[in-house]
DNA sequence: GTTGATGTTCATTTTTATTTGAACAATCCG
DNA sequence: CGGATTGTTCAAATAAAAATGAACATCAAC
């Protein structure tokens, strides 16, 4: 109807809209969904917090997905509740979380350990069936690939420590 | 028609099933296709080299899954031809590369290098624009969000080779 | 307790990514 | 050549992931 201040035909300013495509490509990286990349890309952007109300109507998508998108940006550690909605408000309104460190930190912690930790114990119980194998050729063949994928995964652990020190810089 | 060896509903015994389960899902959180943790895990616990047409038969894929996945995971480094076919074969056999840093290292370079590079490009196009802006309060935000994002690429640059060099024993 | 504002859940729809398969090279050999 | 074998490509089909939206909670103020 009328020409907003600063943009119209999606909500977002001209940057604004860039700096959220670059979230949007970034987080498709991770393996984590675009509606994400959207969210944390906007309040990235914002000079104050944004209500989830804020992200349905300037990303234009539904409350399910922001709802869902900030309680997932919330588990990694990448938004939090902005203080100081003491008085009137009820409604929540969120901030980025901008170090490095806690970002890295919150992915690895959800996304990663999990996966190594069940890793590992499937490898355990693989190794056991190496070991079972009659044909000690065969047997053999197999102790060695199991050691190998031990050897991976003793490889990640000591690896992700030393990683998330290198980024908390 | 009769009882194979040691397998027959799927071609796959049960350790070898387990085996190609566990890649399938370890490359699904790299985001990589099914199909490519299917080809490399059977090759991994392959004792000889296998050809296209065995990956086709043993998965129970298709031919055209097979040659990109066998494609992909070239450009990886995660397989290799294996040699020694010179006389009567014109078909190629394939083994898996099982150096935990030759792995990292394709992944990185192949996945991550490309998309690091691009991202440094934009935000560099991005900073520009935030320089741009008139209102100087929010110059300011922008330039120091800009910066923020700089340093994040900095730091990825930075890790990569370190990772790579700790991933290497 | 009723109203209104805020937020969540989850079955359905939509979108995106992957796989298929048939047509098309390429290469070898008689 | 001509036919058999091996491998590639890519439009269409399928499967998987994500987004939607309406019904359902929660809570505060009156």
């Amino acid at each position: 109807m009328d020409a907003a201040p600063d943009s119209s035909i999606d909500g977002l300013a001209p940057l604004e809209r860039q700096v959220v495509d670059f979230f949007v490509d970034g987080v498709r990286v991770l393996g984590l969904p675009r509606s994400i990349g959207e969210i944390y890309g906007l309040l990235f952007i914002s000079r104050s917090p944004l209500a989830l109300d804020d992200l349905v109507q300037r990303l234009g998508i539904s409350k399910g997905s922001a709802s869902q998108g900030l309680r997932m940006l919330k588990s990694l550690g990448a938004v939090r509740e902005a203080s100081g909605n003491g008085n009137g408000e009820r409604r929540t309104y969120y901030e980025p979380a901008v170090e490095l460190k806690r970002l890295v930190g919150g992915f690895i912690r959800e996304q990663i350990r999990p996966h190594l930790e069940s890793g590992q114990s499937k490898i355990h119980r693989l190794a056991e069936s190496a070991r079972a194998e009659d044909d000690p050729e065969q047997r053999k063949f197999l102790e060695e690939r199991m050691e190998r994928l031990e050897q991976w995964m003793r490889s990640g652990g000591r690896v992700l420590p030393i990683l998330q020190k290198l980024l908390g810089q």
